[in-house]
RNA sequence: CGCGGGGUGGAGCAGUCUGGAAGCUCGUCGGGCUCAUAACCCGAAGGUCGCAGGUUCAAAUCCUGCCCCCGCAACCA
């Protein structure tokens, strides 16, 4: 019998540093499709792997004062130890510095370059000599180089293009065709209206700025734009080649089944890629998925603030499978999803230990108690009897139906129903009180099987969410999970069974205040160790020295607010009318959320005068008010500490 | 008029496509039970379903306008 395959792929990781709790997120999501799939008999292949190539690896590389090579093997041993930690049950785990992988990406892009679909024209943009960087103009910060500040010229550079356009509507009628491609189906219209629809540019696929990349092997001082590197790594994970030589792997598994990514990335996936496999002559995915993303409630995680979650840091509080439910279970289909620890703690408590831990300890112990432990099946029956048996299948079917729609979170609430029926069905029997009457031994027993069943199947069912909790489960019942073939009806469990007499604690209830405590001095460590607490400073990339006579070329003076009016149509824009001596000029500044327009009018700012104008959102911008920055990105309107009249140059 | 998502009892969400008694989880309060991990079961309180109009016998749901929040994008001079 030839078992359907099933091909699921996660994004590949950027190895930039160590994946927080929301990267995790999406293996764990991949994971429990996967082990579902499988559950129901398909022949499933898991691809993840790591994407390791960029300028951004380069420079991280150089900073931590190693190679580019030494750097992504750290970091995607890192990532691939945290999957591993989170009992992710990947096939492959493919790197984009695979000889193998790297070698069909220069083929491809020499067949597509060959076919016509890159040609090699030209990239314009403003050029930064000693940073050897292109910039769009509306990159440069100050009409200079974002990163250097110092000047740039306008330059062009070869570069390699890829027709986009020539396929779009190729791709808007598969898109149609194909309603379920592109999902959730919010993010089809995103991408058709802002995208696809608006015309699609050559997109440049080259690079010639940083080395760390796949080398265009007919073009060396070229590499291959990380996209077009990192994309194709789904079918050369499964041993595609490109002239014929493909492993059996890639014929069975491709088309992929799911494609399962980030939100931030579907464009990449449902744009870029399908307009690759339709130059290469390959079947595009079946779907792509964009799940949400997973947040913080105390705001964005960032290193600074010291509040990024890491999925280790929480396995090391509640365990792997705790982990795990907690990722599936919190987030929504297709609304980002918010964690933090008092959720999980709360989660912890009254879903995993209190429904199902509970559940199953209070179970075995009654088996234990009146029977040493033997759950006999006696069909001494009452109607409540059918009403958990229906909830159970239920749970089988329902939790089938979500999984075929990757409702994961949805899918576990319905296993999570059946629990719930179990302890309310031992509320209704009261096996405690039959226990006392000999004449309702067997009705007793009965009670205690269909608990036991009922667990089983839950476990059953849980196995592809939580695969430890599941197998413990299994195993202190004495009896194995099943396949959602054997769920089919009620009653497999073999009568008669012997049940462990030393039932272990699935998951322990935790302490609010203290778990909280901990949290917090683990978060306290984390932070940044700053000097002093109150006063924090802060440390800024350091630039170029310039001269007196740069200094000199710039002239600030103090310049009074006499009107100040919201930019319409911008969110962070207000525009002043700043008197200037006896001149009046207009400035559009990014404080809005910083100033109100009243609260501006009458002060005395420190003013960049002879900045070139320019439109900010269309509206003339004759200078710059100046500010200083915070770490949170707040603002201050820099004053003269003594009254000054308007005009005064400040040097 | 840039694109998109959202605003439902204290918290987090479902329900909106295909109008028809406002639902789930947690928390709070009261009760029950004692097999179990101070657990489990039952009940109650608590909501103008962002605001204002409109369609309809009937609107959280459809239509119009407005307000607020969040992503992305952009112009953070």
């Amino acid at each position: 019998m030839n078992k359907k395959p099933y091909y699921i792929t996660t994004a590949i990781a950027y190895t930039s540093g160590k994946p927080h709790i929301g990267n995790t997120y999406e293996i764990v999501l991949a994971d429990s499709i996967a082990r579902y799939k499988r559950m129901q008999g398909y022949d499933v292949r898991f691809q993840t792997g790591t994407d390791e190539h960029g300028q951004k690896i380069e420079d991280k590389a150089i900073e931590a004062g190693v190679s580019p090579q030494e750097f992504v093997d750290q970091t995607a041993a890192e990532i691939k130890r945290i999957w591993d930690l989170m009992n992710t049950s990947y096939d492959k785990f493919i790197r984009t510095t695979d000889k193998d992988h790297e070698a069909q990406v220069q083929k491809i892009f020499k067949k597509l370059y060959d076919k016509g679909d890159i040609y090699k024209g030209e990239y314009e943009g403003m050029y930064c000599k000693p940073c050897e960087s292109f910039f769009t103009a509306s990159q440069l910060v100050d009409g200079k180089c974002p990163d250097c500040g110092r000047e740039v010229e306008p330059a062009k550079e070869e570069a390699y293009f890829f027709k986009m356009s020539k396929y779009s509507q190729k791709l808007i009628d598969y898109i149609n065709e194909h309603p379920n491609f592109i999902q959730p189906e919010s993010r089809k219209n995103e991408m058709m209206n802002n995208f696809l629809l608006a015309g699609l540019q050559d997109l440049c696929v080259s690079r010639t700025s940083f080395k760390w990349g796949i080398p265009v092997d007919f073009d060396p001082k070229h590499v291959v734009y990380v996209w077009i590197d990192a994309l194709t790594n789904y079918i050369t994970g499964l041993g595609f080649d490109l002239d014929g030589n493909s492993d059996p792997m890639f014929e069975k598994y491709w088309p992929a089944d799911v494609h399962l990514i980030g939100k931030d990335i579907l464009r990449f996936h449902t744009i870029y890629w399908p307009i690759m496999l339709m130059a290469l002559d390959l079947p595009l995915p079946k779907q792509v998925f964009g799940h949400p993303w997973l947040l913080q409630n105390d705001g964005k995680m960032s290193k600074s603030k010291g509040n990024v979650i890491y999925a280790d840091e929480l396995v090391d509080f509640f365990g792997v499978d705790a982990v795990r439910y907690f990722v599936l279970h919190e987030m929504p289909f297709e609304n980002d999803g918010v964690i933090s620890w008092e959720l999980m703690i709360e989660r912890m408590n009254s879903d995993l230990a209190n429904t199902l831990g509970n559940l199953v300890n209070r179970t075995i112990s009654m088996s234990n108690k009146y029977f040493d432990g033997v759950v006999t099946h006696t069909n001494v029956t009452e109607p409540v009897d059918e009403e958990l048996k229906t909830v159970a299948m239920d749970a089988v079917k329902k939790t089938g139906e979500k999984m075929d729609k990757l409702r994961v979170a949805d899918a576990i609430t319905e296993v999570f129903t059946l629990f719930k029926r179990c302890n309310k069905y031992i509320d209704e029997t009261t096996p405690w009180a039959l226990a006392k009457d000999e004449a309702k031994k067997d009705r007793l027993a009965e009670v205690l099987y269909n608990l036991t069943e009922s667990i089983t199947i839950g476990a059953s069912l849980l196995s592809s969410f939580m695969p430890q909790t599941a197998e413990k489960i299994a195993s202190q019942l004495h009896t194995s999970l099943r396949t959602e073939e054997e769920l089919d009806h009620f009653g497999v469990y073999t009568s008669g069974t012997k049940v462990t007499d030393q039932p272990e604690i699935l998951f322990a209830r935790l302490d609010v205040e203290k778990t909280m405590e901990k949290v917090n001095a683990l978060m306290e460590s984390k932070k940044p160790k700053d000097e002093t607490p109150e006063e924090p400073v802060i440390d800024i990339e350091p630039k170029e020295e310039i001269t007196y006579d740069d200094f000199m070329k710039m002239q600030f003076q103090v310049g009074e607010i006499i009107a100040c009016e919201e930019v319409k149509k911008s969110k962070k824009l207000l525009c002043s009318q700043v008197k200037i001596g006896s001149q009046v000029k207009q400035i559009v500044s990014g404080i809005k959320a910083h100033y109100t327009a009243e609260e501006m009018v009458g002060k005395k700012v420190m003013v960049l005068v002879n900045l070139k104008p320019a439109k900010l959102a269309g509206v003339l911008s004759e200078g710059m008010l100046l500010c200083a920055e915070n770490e949170n990105g707040e603002l201050a309107l820099m004053v003269p500490e003594k009254d000054m009249p308007s005009g005064a140059e400040i040097c």
